[in-house]
This record gives C-alpha cells, structure tokens and sequence, in this order.
DNA sequence: GGATGTGAATGTCTTCACAGCT
DNA sequence: AGCTGTGAAGACATTCACATCC
C-alpha cells in the first residue's frame, strides 16, 4: 500500500503489460487466471509474476489463480490508472500530432488538456478540439490548468529548454521524445523515449549476429 | 571482438547515447574527453562508463582519456553502424509515414527501402520516393530486397501476423509498435516500443509519488 | 491437488578502489 | 598528477523450492 520501498522499472513495466492481458482476458468473459497463464502472455516464469504482484499485496487465491476482474483493478489502482492525467503536449509536429490524436491514450486515462508551439505558423492551428497554444503562455496557463504529465515533442535543441518551462510550470513528470538526454530536479520524474537508440539496439544484435 | 560474452541490453543503451555525445563534441571540435565527461552528460558514472567501453577493448588512453574520434568510430563499429541497414516498414499510417521520413533515421544509416499496407485505399499511395506496396507482396520481394529490419506499425490485433510474415520473409530483426508482446523464434531479435507502458511508468510514478 | 506467497540461493549489473600507464 | 582498466565488493533482480492455504 503506497509503501516506502522503491519498485524497480522493470516490475513497474512488467505490471502493465499483465494489464493488458487481463483486460483482454476480460473480454473473453474468463474470470480467473493463473500467474503460470500470465507469465507465458508476458515471456516472463509465474515465480515472477508472483513476486511482482507480491510487492503490492496478496492478490491471489492459493490453488485457484488471481480473480480477473480484482486483480485488473487492483493494477489500475497500482498503476495510477483510476484517475485521468491532465497532459499538456509541447511541440505540435508530426509527433505531438499523432500523441494528441491517439484514442488509445485517452482511453488510458491520458487526457490531452492542450498543445504548444512556439512557431507563429502553428499557433491558433486547431485539431479536433485542441487549438494551439503558444509556448510562452505555458506558465501563465499551467497554475489554472494544473497538468499533471508534460510531453516533449519538439526538436532536441529545445528539448532542456521546454523541460525547464515544465517543471517552473509545476509539472512533475515529464515524458520526454527528444532523443537527448534531460537534466531535472530530483523530484521531477522523466522518461525519455529515444527510437535511435532502439534502432541502434537492433543493429547491434544484427551486426552481432555471429555471436 | 565480436566476442560470444551476451552484452546487456542497458549497456547498449548507454554505448548509443555515448556515441550521440560524441558526436556533439565532436562538432565542437573537441579532441579529447574523459570518462567522467561522458558519465555527466549520460546521467551515469565514469566507472559505468569505462566498465561498458572495456567489455569491447582498451580504448582510451590512461592520464588523457578518450580520443573523441575514434571513439566515436570504434562504437560506430560496435553498434553497426558503419554499414546501412535496409529497413522495410508495415503499415502506412501516421506513424510509419513519421518513421519514413524521419531524416534522422537515414542519417543513422537505417534505409527506408519499402514500406507496405493491407488496405486497399493506401496500396499506391506515394510518399516522397517511396510507393506503398500491397502487404501480400512483402515475401516475394523480400528475398530480391534482402531487407535487414522490418518494422511493424500496425495494429495489435495485426502485430502478430505480421510478425509471422516478416520472419518468414527471412527478417532476423524486428522493431514492433504495436503495444502487444509478439513471439518469434529464437534466431529473430525483436524490440517493442510501446507508449502505453511508458506513460503508464509515469503514472505509476506519480500516483506513488507520497512515496 | 493445485496454485499462491515468500525466504533463500543464484545470477546479473553497478559501484568501489586502486594498480598501472602516460 | 591525471585518468584508464579491472578485480573485488556490494546492490539489485530473478529463479528455486517449498510451506501454506483453498
């Protein structure tokens, strides 16, 4: 329960990915599951599934397996999913475009409360409901929206520079597209999402194939 | 060289983020830097960093550091990317339009040579040089094409399928965006970006934050 | 019987600290 | 003196294996 130990990235990924395979056992009307069922969708052993879920809580039922329905909630509720996230996306390219527009996030509880831009062309652009804002009323605007979850979609020599307008708005947590790395207080939460370094991941296991 | 030990995965991170640090330096014209310079600016410690450079040889030099060259060219090397890899991208909505032309991406050395969709409406449909194919066609002109990588931005419920059909096209290295774990024989690397988990990573950051 | 929850053992990654080269 | 390269120690994560409960 909001407990005092630091929970490792790994296990934290490892919990979403079981979400969604039991909202997707959900609908197949299946109502409990083992944690040998869950680690064979997830590619991981069911001591290690155990030994996540354990973190949090006695979620399980010995001899009968996890109860479906509890347990996705109790994940949603670990996960922070019970409650929607104001997001504010800063950049308003291809990418900021695609994020603001994706249904699944919204979904996920992600809402897209406004976008940024600091190019007069993109400024008052609309799209959907959103209309673009500019950059430099990001302070002002922050204290009355209060957003929870800052995005970085702009290029990565403006990419510290928007990180430090987000955390002097308040916003806690930053997810981060630049494919640079970000410098944030240490009570600021960051992930950054570098697809040239997973690229260049897939290389290296190519070009060492040989083994 | 090209030695048998398994390399971890976060080391291969970092070496990708090292080489984007040196190439910066190296536009600044710096010749020479120390461990604990790249330690900085990668967000790690300059024992982490020379621990990850000897796993592949002795590069620096002790009492002056790392010539910022041939650093730089030694993990081009490491990394595979002194070569080009012939990339094939599945799925002709936003996000593989962004992959394609992403400059960055050709940059790197990762060529977008074909891109291919199953719907009807986008088979045809021309992007900058490239043609969108019919998704049928992906097995017959991958043994004339000799694709390196495909990448799957389709759909989950397609992401599986899809995956079958790169692996029997003879792909050994996929990069999947579909927010769903895909299985693929042993002989076959795969990474998956998926947003969801790293957004629901932030959430569950900040719905502990009480710590 | 069947599957969980968990200490103990094992394995992997990171940090320390220092010898050794320039 | 300065900084690398690396064995040894420490921290962390995963797997084993079994007592425990349904």
């Amino acid at each position: 329960m909001s407990s005092s130990k630091r929970v490792a990235d790994s296990t934290v990924r490892r919990l979403s990915l079981y979400l969604s395979f039991l909202e997707e056992l959900e609908q197949t009307g299946a109502s409990t599951v083992s944690s040998d069922m869950l680690a064979r969708l997830g590619g991981t052993t069911s001591a290690q599934v155990r030994k996540d879920l354990s973190i949090f809580g006695s979620f399980g039922k010995r001899g009968l397996g996890y109860d479906v329905e509890e347990l996705t909630s109790k994940l949603r509720g670990i996960l922070g999913l019970e409650q929607s996230w104001r997001v504010c996306v800063v950049g308003a390219g291809k990418l900021g475009l695609a994020l603001a527009q994706y249904p699944g996030f919204a979904e996920k509880g992600f809402h897209v409360a406004a976008v940024y831009d600091a190019a007069p062309a993109r400024i008052g652009t609309k799209w959907d409901s959103l209309t673009v804002r500019d950059a430099r009323d990001l302070a002002g605007d922050a204290s009355a929206e209060h957003f929870d979850i800052g995005v970085i979609a702009v290029p990565s020599e403006a990419a510290q520079s928007v990180a430090d307008q987000l955390v002097a708005a308040g916003i806690h947590a930053i997810m981060n597209f630049a494919p640079v790395q970000i410098i944030v207080p240490p009570d600021v939460v960051t992930r950054t999402v570098n697809m040239a370094l997973e690229f260049e991941a897939l290389s290296f296991a190519l070009a060492n194939w040989s083994r």
